[in-house]
Formats: structure tokens, C-alpha cells, sequence
DNA sequence: TAAGATAGAGCAATCGTTTGTTCAACGCAA
DNA sequence: TTGCGTTGAACAAACGATTGCTCTATCTTA
């Protein structure tokens, strides 16, 4: 068992408050430089560190975030983690990390037992439109943030990227490419990522007086298979895109791996942009263009604003939204040098 | 602020100490039915959930563990997080992700932080040979499980597979591909997985007659970068290697990114093993042929024997090693099919 | 020398639960 | 009526730290 307070001041023959002066260095309140010395001489021996629950009791404030996200296997949410933990780790916190699998009665979950631990705050990074789990966290007067994806227009503190300019770059560069038919891997309408780079998509075939085809919008998802198979779905109808948008990279992979078995070319056979360019697009053969967000800034960035609001109190909510931008590669130039 | 005991019990005009027991549905106290039902009316009507860290306090057991790991944008540990949360989570617990980066003052003071707040075990996939942060953890009298690496043989509790095996199976694939200058890009000697891995490749040599040349062993760490230039080390050799075993998948792409800087061709000009099978590992083209392990099941075992620890105060060091398997891609054989 | 200022450290309440012990009231048998 | 066994719930002491307040010396100063 670690040594407690009460011990040292047994040891130091004083009152353990005069200990917790010490150790915390109060600086209200004046201690003698001798019993001073002594007591830090024992701090040091004993190597005294307080105990982080009765400080959490005491203080109503514990150290530690959470971050809510749906799968940490997915190489964008370990990216957004780093940034996190970057961000927080020199503050003195720890962070709990959460996945929800896209569910939210696991969400839901998830987020109580963290409001049971008193978490001083939570990134949440699995949200979908109009989420109770949202009013419940402000209702808690949790502090929290929000990233990649909102609930509520404008309402809760939000760091992401401009969902519907970065679709409408992807589009218009497939567009530039001489594509007419160009089909849209789509996230949930649920989902505000899902909304408005479906947005994006639209507006962009609209701008160049392209036909919005419902048939070429098919609904996939954020993950590999859910590409895979919604990319089957486009490619066997009777006029088939020569082009995908994919709502991102993770779901642009499997549409990679349906046209390696439909012996597709890519790009001469079917052109290929995803969103977010998670490390793993640059490795794809050939490779992912994409567009580009700054993942790890992500992280950092909802760090800053969940601190702001853990120890300054701030109240008015922050958003922080960055201007994505196309990074162009094999999957849609056939001549884009390795 | 959530509501406490004690409100409850003023609203109910009974002692704190019986909604506790009450809440806790408390076996060795009678409480009348007709309080009883009152009690538990109020619990639900203000979703009484009890305070954690008084709980914490109060119980010594906090039910958060923590996971220390070098990178969690590394596959490899994003998938064995997973296998820990779902391992741990149905048992009621919430888990701390730190990364350390390999830093081993990080991984220190990442200790000493969880420590300080009293987490109930630590599942360590960071150590190094003879690390004096296990002998730490030990004298801390802190449960903990070594995962995938471990520090002094046979004396933790440890999750893993047998290194040896699995590198000697890479190699002696090689060798029966009629390979015979195959370098190895290996892990720090510091490493348990460097050093056996290292090991069983000579063995494999060894047992097939072949000399160990000494400059086709390059130590290129864990990650890619360090990969990629350990295998141009390795193929700017007088006599470069045809083959090359690479420690981990990661540390295999390195080498896919210097081959195709090269212009190589897998597996014609260069052949390429790797070691873990992260999934990665079979989307790249040609796919990595390697040596799988069940990283999931690395966390749900290595949750296992944690919460085995800490619930039941199990003391003998439990051990799981399972047998590698490898898995032959195109990175080996050129006709493999798609 | 008396009064007031100040330095230094102890006191005690508190954060929210848990749990062993005590205690009052009631029922029932002798 | 006395006494004893039960029942049901209150009491109170932790868990380990923080912090406003009190209190006693000692020191200034007039």
C-alpha cells in the first residue's frame, strides 16, 4: 500500500494537513523553513504521491477524459486518439477510451458509467444527427466536444472539416476528369458526415449540369465491407459509373478489393476518390486520392476546447472547422507517379 | 450535479446507510418491504447512480485498468485494444489507453500516473528486456499482464506467441523457396520479439545448412521508417539479400515502399515476409505473406488473466503462448492468386 | 509593559459511499 | 408483568485528501 497523508504526518510528528501544505506547496499559507525541509525530505523519501481517487472526491476533479468513438481499429479514430492524448497528456490527464461499434445502446452506455466516474470531460466522435446522448451530456453539464461528426447545427462545441466542400472537391475533380457517370458510396443519412458530403456530391454534379442519378447513390457506410458490397450493388447495374466518390477511404477500400476481384483497373476502369487520407491511402496500389483532413489537429484541437472549458469554465461553444483539401494520386490519374 | 445518497435519504426521510443497502440490494440486511419499494421508487425516478470515486474510495477498487502500449496508430496494438475492452467491459470496467512511443521515461511516468490513480491493473505491451518498470509494477503489488513482449522470462504473467517458432517458420519458407541470402530486418536486442525473433531466423538458417552473415541482419526496430531503411542498408550490399524477414508487418511495408522506389519487383526481385498478419498486412499488393497471430485473442486472454488477478487475487503468473501459423501472400509467391 | 500584529501549526468539516455495530420497538412466551 | 428474541433502521467510523478557521506563542511597537 502506498503512503498515506496521515502517515507522513505521523512520521513527521505534525498535523497531516501541514503535510498536504507541503506537498502542494500551498502558497497561502506560510510554513516554518525547518519543519518545511523535514517534511520534504520525507516526501521524497517515500516517493509520497496522493491518492488520485480521495484528491478526485475531494476536488470534484478526477484527470480524466474519455473519448467515444466507434472503433479504434479504424486507422482515422487512432489518428483523432493521438491528437487527443497529445493534447491532454501535458495537462496531467489520462484519457479512457471508448468504442461504441457504431451502436448506440452501447454508446449510450458507455457515456453513463463515464458520468458515474465523474470524467471531467468527453470527445465524442460517434454522434449522429439529432443525438439524445447529446441533450443528456449538456443536461449532465458534462463538458464535452464533439468531432468529425454534429448533432445539432451549431449548437455544441465541434471540430471537424467542411463536409460539403470537401465532397464537392472530390466530385468536381472526377467531373474535371471527364466522368458523367459518377456513383456515391454514402454514409447514413443519420449521420451528418453521411448529409453533407452527400451534399457536396450533388451540388457538385449540379454545378457541371449533370444529372443527380438516385441510382448511383447507394448507401455504404463508414467500413470496408459495407464498400465492398454497396460497390457491387453500383457496378452491376445496367449503366454502371466509371467513378466513385466514397464517404471514406475506409469504405473506398472496399471498393478496391471489388475491383481487384472483378479484375477492374483502377483508375482506367473505375476511378476512385475517399475522404479523410488516412495513412493507410498513400500505401493502397495504386494510391488513394482523396481528401485530405487534418486528423491528428483533430485531436488537438477538441483537446484545446475541452480544456478551455475543464479549467477555465468556458461556456460559449467553441467550433473549429478546417477547409479539407484534394489529394490527388493513382486512384483516379493513371500517369500519377509512384 | 447528480444526485447523493444523502439527498435520497432526506426525500425518503430514512438513513443514508439504508438507500445504500437498499441500492446494493444488501443480502445480509432486512429492509421492510413497504421502505424498500419506497426507496427503490426514488432510485429510478432520479436515475441514482452511485459516485465512483467515493465508491473508489471507499471500495480500493476503482474498476478502471489501463493499457501501455508504443502506438495505438499501430494495427497491431488498435486491434489488441480491442480484444482487452471487450474482454474487460462485460465485467463492468473502463480502460486508460497510453502511449508511450517507445519512450521508456514515458512508459514511467505513464505508471506512476496510473498508480497515483489507483487503476486496478495495467496490461503492459511496452516493455523491454529486464525492465525495471515490471519489477516496479511488482513491488507496487499492481496486477499487470505482459502482452506480445515480455521482460525476464517466465517470471510475469504473459500473453504472447512463440517467437521463435513463428520466425523459424518465416525463414525456413524462404529457404524452401530456394532463397539463400535472406536478410533480416530485425527488432531491438533489447526486445524480447527482437531477440527471438532473431533467434529462431538463425535457427531456421542453421538447420538448412545455411551460413549466418552477419551484415544481412539489420536492426530496423518496429515501424516503418526504420524498416525502410534498414532494408536500403541491406540492399545497397555488395551481395544483397533476394529474401527478406522482417520483424513485424510494419516494419515489412517499409520495405514495400523502398522496393517500389527501386522499381522491385515482389516477389521476383525481392521476396518479403512479415510477422503478425494485422490486416494491413493482406490489402497490400502483392499481399504480405506472414505469420499470423490471433491479436484479439492476445486481449481477451490477456484480459482474462488480469481480471483473474484482480478479482480473485490470483497470484501464480499464468502464461498463454500461442503457436504462430504462417500465412503465404503474394510477397512470397508469385502465382498466388488474387 | 501592555496591546496588537504576525508567524506557524493544529482542528475539524467535507467530498459520497460502505458496513459493522448499536438501539429501539414490538411480539410472544413464561 | 417480566424477559427475551426479532425486525428494521439509525449510528458512526472509515477511505485519503483539502482548506477555512482557530489558537497559541512570539515579536513589534508605543
Amino acid at each position: 500500500m502506498p503512503v498515506t497523508l496521515k502517515e507522513l504526518a505521523a512520521r513527521a510528528s505534525v498535523h497531516p494537513s501541514t503535510v498536504s501544505r507541503v506537498a502542494n506547496r500551498d502558497p497561502k499559507l506560510r510554513i516554518a523553513a525547518g519543519t518545511r525541509d523535514r517534511i520534504e525530505a520525507l516526501l521524497k523519501e517515500t516517493e509520497y504521491r496522493p491518492n488520485g481517487v480521495a484528491r478526485g472526491l475531494k476536488l470534484r476533479q478526477t484527470f480524466v477524459l474519455a473519448v467515444v468513438i466507434p472503433d479504434i481499429t479504424n486507422p482515422f479514430f487512432a489518428g483523432l486518439f493521438r491528437g487527443i492524448e497529445d493534447g491532454t497528456a501535458p495537462h496531467g490527464y489520462n484519457v479512457l477510451l471508448c468504442n461504441t461499434d457504431g451502436s448506440i445502446a452501447r454508446q449510450q452506455s458507455h457515456l453513463q458509467s463515464l458520468n458515474a466516474r465523474r470524467v471531467d470531460g468527453v470527445v465524442l466522435a460517434s454522434t449522429f444527427l439529432n443525438d439524445p446522448a447529446v441533450r443528456w451530456l449538456r443536461h449532465q453539464r458534462i463538458p464535452y466536444v464533439l468531432v468529425n461528426r454534429f448533432s445539432d447545427e451549431g449548437n455544441d462545441p465541434f471540430v471537424g472539416s467542411d463536409d460539403v466542400a470537401g465532397a464537392y472537391l472530390a466530385t468536381r475533380h472526377l467531373i474535371e476528369l471527364g466522368h458523367n457517370r459518377i456513383g456515391h458510396l454514402a454514409g447514413q443519412a443519420t449521420v451528418s458526415t453521411g448529409m453533407l458530403r452527400r451534399r457536396g456530391y450533388r451540388a457538385a454534379l449540379a454545378a457541371a449540369g449533370l444529372a443527380a442519378d438516385p441510382e448511383l447513390e447507394a448507401e455504404a457506410g463508414y467500413a470496408e465491407d459495407g464498400g465492398a458490397l454497396a460497390t457491387q450493388r453500383l457496378l452491376s447495374l445496367d449503366n454502371p459509373p466509371t467513378a466513385i466518390f466514397a464517404v471514406t477511404d475506409m469504405t473506398a477500400i472496399g471498393t478496391y478489393a471489388v475491383a481487384r476481384r472483378m479484375n477492374l483497373r483502377i483508375p482506367q476502369d473505375l476511378a476512385i476518390v475517399g475522404y479523410n487520407d488516412i495513412p493507410l491511402a498513400s500505401r493502397l496500389i495504386p494510391g488513394l486520392t482523396t481528401v485530405h483532413v487534418p486528423i491528428h489537429e483533430f485531436g488537438t484541437a477538441a483537446a484545446r476546447i475541452l480544456l478551455d472549458q475543464v479549467e477555465k469554465g468556458e461556456v460559449s461553444p467553441k467550433r473549429v472547422v478546417f477547409t479539407p483539401e484534394l489529394v490527388v494520386r493513382g486512384s483516379t490519374v493513371s500517369d500519377f507517379p509512384v
